[in-house]
DNA sequence: CATATTTAGTTGACTAGGAAATTACATTAA
DNA sequence: TTAATGTAATTTCCTAGTCAACTAAATATG
């Protein structure tokens, strides 16, 4: 039933393009983070914490698109690593939260400058409109698509 | 040093919008491989054998952007379900070749319908213009920033 | 031509994630 | 107010990669 379809080249889907071009950008960031002796996850889930009150593991696993089982592990790495701290709930016993320890705060910003400078890296060989396209293009896409969680992987 | 730096919103980087929709597409296309029992990395793999000689897994980890290691684990798991075939090279003792069955040839035009009707699921909501303007600005970028291996990730 | 080096592939130890089972607590209903 | 159900987080087991060590064959060198 399938011997007479014709197999498309991979090349011309745009969602090849995507992923190459996302996974390098990726690789990138997670080489400059690597320095820092983080890891991409790491460097997302102080992120999600800089600037606000401790927040649940369960919010986080939603907000970072990760399992909460995940997010317990990447949690334990970074508590090891002194850049996070979790302390159970005041009003609900099986809460915990997460919040970033004085060293995890005091380092969002280089990680923030990483961020910045990788992506700048990456796109500032188009203009300022291409730019701006591809960007409004992306957003469009994400809206339509209902995709809500933050891109880890 | 690094207190007084701003820290910039992740959703102004480009690179960040890049990921969400590369990751739900990837996602999407992951699922529906998933019912014919074929992850992503052994569509991939599969493909990359399609319409050719039997290949060397060396340079399937060169086109793949894998390492060795992950070639012959990936080749095991397919010959397990024997979708390809691993065979010694005739003039080369160190070296193998790998190729597809009778049963992995049949199953690609079906997989390749797959990863066409997951390209148009996500990208038809653009128009031709968009749709051909997004393309032509993720190959600019492969081709600036050297890309060369296929994404797999 | 014997030995050193390089190359192809595999294997093992390790990492990071998902899914399901488990534990502990909270809430609802009888 | 006790039992049933629901919820938060963790733990366990599994998958799929990397990297480094290893094996065997090919090639280069003294």
């Amino acid at each position: 039933m399938s011997s007479r379809q014709p197999v498309s080249n991979l090349t011309a889907h745009i969602g090849f393009w995507l992923r190459m071009v996302s996974n390098h950008v990726s690789h990138a960031f997670a080489a400059k983070l690597a320095d820092k002796e983080v890891t991409v996850a790491e460097w997302s889930l102080m992120r999600a914490l800089y600037g606000k009150e401790p927040i649940p593991p369960s919010r986080l696993a939603d907000e970072m698109g990760m399992s909460r089982g995940a997010i317990t592990k990447l949690a334990d790495r970074l508590i090891a690593k002194s850049l996070i701290l979790r302390e159970a709930s005041a009003d609900d016993g099986r809460a915990q939260t997460l919040a970033l320890t004085d060293r995890g705060k005091a380092l969002v910003p280089d990680l923030a400058a990483l961020a910045d400078r990788n992506d700048a890296e990456f796109f500032e060989s188009l203009t300022a409109v291409e730019r701006k396209t591809l960007m409004q293009l992306l957003k469009n896409l994400a809206r339509r698509s209902h995709m809500t969680a933050f891109p880890i992987k």
